[in-house]
RNA sequence: GGGGCUGUGGGGUAGCUUGGUAUCCUACGGGCUUUGGGAGCCUGAGACCCCGGUUCAAAUCCGGGCAGCCCCA
């Protein structure tokens, strides 16, 4: 069956189709569009990310919340462009048993209308400034068109952060410090991004403006796997949200979100994967060590592999040990390089001779053979898997900025540079028949619009997921 | 938003044109034998997406629904 993945990057729909399900990440067979099954592999990686930026949200002064996944017609019918930009994607809830119920009930599509309420209640002096807090959840959200796994779900597991704060200068600080976070997260993870500015017509529905972490998929389409937002006093003066400042005059807060989701997981699979399946970054693989016991002469290779998982467990290594029988090694190899374990030991009556273990690695360099002694190296060799693919995943993202989109037309992508006005982007778009996601932060230059000659910027034009 | 294609054991498929007994591969259970890059033999279980229509008879033809995939904007 992997015989289909052998051109992987020349027809990446499949590919992403198949060794999801291979892979066992999750059952896209659940009977209703756009809802899928997280299986215990799936799960046990998107668990693994959520852990990672859960410790690092702690770090930073977050405080975990879980709401209610219900907002009242009321809470959501604020006059207010945020609702009409989620009215035709939300899920309603209109009966409860054999009865309509009075008021609909929708399901978040996010959660502002269903937290800033509560801000209200929760928020009234400076002392309580600033709120930070963030949950992880699932939302919905009525996705009409071509669903994908991981990438445009109705069901989605959600990560989003709030904050309020006294000053547009704080809240200013804010969204510095999600870059930080989210320079941390794409790190662990090992993915390439771009910082793009969305345009005004596209920016989240009430934010003062929104910058999205853009990046590449084989298909050379690209794909937002982040978004910070400001909302400066939008939201907070529709929700009336206010705050006593020193003085004692009413202020309302500034606010601000950060958001991500199982795209997260979409990527990794997409920028890192092979022809051989997965190749997951050891931070958030759910095993980062797989044993492979070879049966031979040895009497005690299970001793042996017993010594090498009791070194991995004090080292904190999340390994696996397959002895399954009537699979051959070869098997084994195979099945643990698709699943995207990072690193192979084979342990055979070689080693069991001479105290050694097998290395293999996922990213492809030669095998090497180790001492036992060594094996306090292997948070290394993870950390050098890790350099290993943040390297080809940039070159990849360089590669699609200069113009050689991997198996798509070179024409999938485009990096002119553009001015603010939105005709000059419009005319752009109708001449390359792609969207403008916006102007590039992290990889741009300045110089003059390609169509007026105004001062201007590297704008991002592609076809988006 | 527009257009096209497809639903057959867990996965991949043959059969559909021309209506009548459902093919093969793989995965799975049991047994034996094997194991350093996808082992072999024996054996077992498992399917026509749903609803309606046409017909003596529907996997096959028609309509609707649900679901999946692809292309264009």
């Amino acid at each position: 069956m992997l015989g289909a993945m052998e051109n992987s990057r020349s027809d990446f729909s499949e590919w992403y189709n198949e060794i999801i399900e291979l892979a066992e990440l999750t059952d896209k067979r659940y009977p209703i569009k756009g809802m899928n099954v997280w299986l215990p592999y799936g799960f046990s990686l998107m668990r693994n990310i959520d852990e990672m930026i859960r410790g690092k949200f702690y770090g930073d002064d977050f405080r975990e919340v879980m709401f209610p996944a219900l907002i009242s017609r009321g809470m959501f019918e604020i006059e207010f462009e945020h609702i009409k930009g989620f009215e035709k994607e939300l899920f309603w809830v209109t009966k409860g048993g054999k009865e309509s119920l009075e008021d609909d009930l929708a399901m978040r599509p996010t959660s502002e209308a269903a937290m800033y309420p509560m801000f209200k209640l929760w928020i009234r002096d400076h002392v309580d400034l600033p709120m930070k807090i963030f949950q992880i959840v699932q939302v919905w959200r009525y996705e009409t068109k071509h669903t994908r796994p991981f990438i445009r779900i109705r069901d989605i597991h959600f990560i989003e952060c709030h904050t309020a704060h006294s000053t547009y200068e704080d809240a200013e600080k804010q969204m510095e410090i999600y870059r930080n976070e989210w320079n941390f997260f794409t790190d662990s993870l090992c993915l390439p991004y771009m910082e793009v500015q969305r345009p005004e017509w596209d920016k989240f529905p009430g934010a003062i403006y929104t910058r999205a972490f853009d990046t590449i998929m084989p298909s050379g389409r690209t794909i937002q796997i982040g978004t910070i937002h400001q909302y400066g006093q939008n939201f907070s003066k529709n929700y009336d949200v206010k705050y006593a400042d020193l003085d004692g005059n009413a202020q309302y807060v500034h606010q601000t979100t950060f958001g991500m989701s199982e795209r997260l997981v979409a990527h990794i699979i997409s920028i890192h994967g092979d022809d051989k399946g997965l190749v997951l970054p050891p931070a958030v693989a759910p095993y980062q060590v797989v044993i492979v016991p070879i049966p031979g002469s040895a009497q005690n290779l299970k001793s042996y592999v017993d010594e090498i998982a009791a070194s991995l467990g004090n080292s904190g290594i999340r390994f696996t040990i397959d002895y399954r029988e009537n699979y051959t090694p070869g098997y084994k190899y195979n099945h643990w390089e698709m699943k995207g374990v990072p690193l192979r030991f084979e342990i055979g009556d070689r080693e069991v001779k001479n105290r050694t273990v097998t290395v293999a690695f996922r990213t492809g360099r030669k095998k090497e053979t180790i001492q036992f002694t060594q094996l306090e190296n292997v948070k290394n060799m993870l950390h050098d898997l890790s350099m290993e693919l943040k390297e080809k995943a940039h070159i990849l993202l360089k590669e699609a900025l200069s113009g050689k989109v991997l198996g798509e037309p070179e024409d999938a992508l485009r990096t002119p540079i553009l001015c603010q006005d939105e005709k000059c982007a419009r005319q752009l778009e109708e001449k390359f028949s792609l969207t403008l996601m916006g102007h590039i932060m992290n990889y741009g230059k300045e110089g003059k619009c390609e169509v007026c000659g105004k001062d201007g910027q590297t704008a991002l034009f592609s076809r988006p997921y």
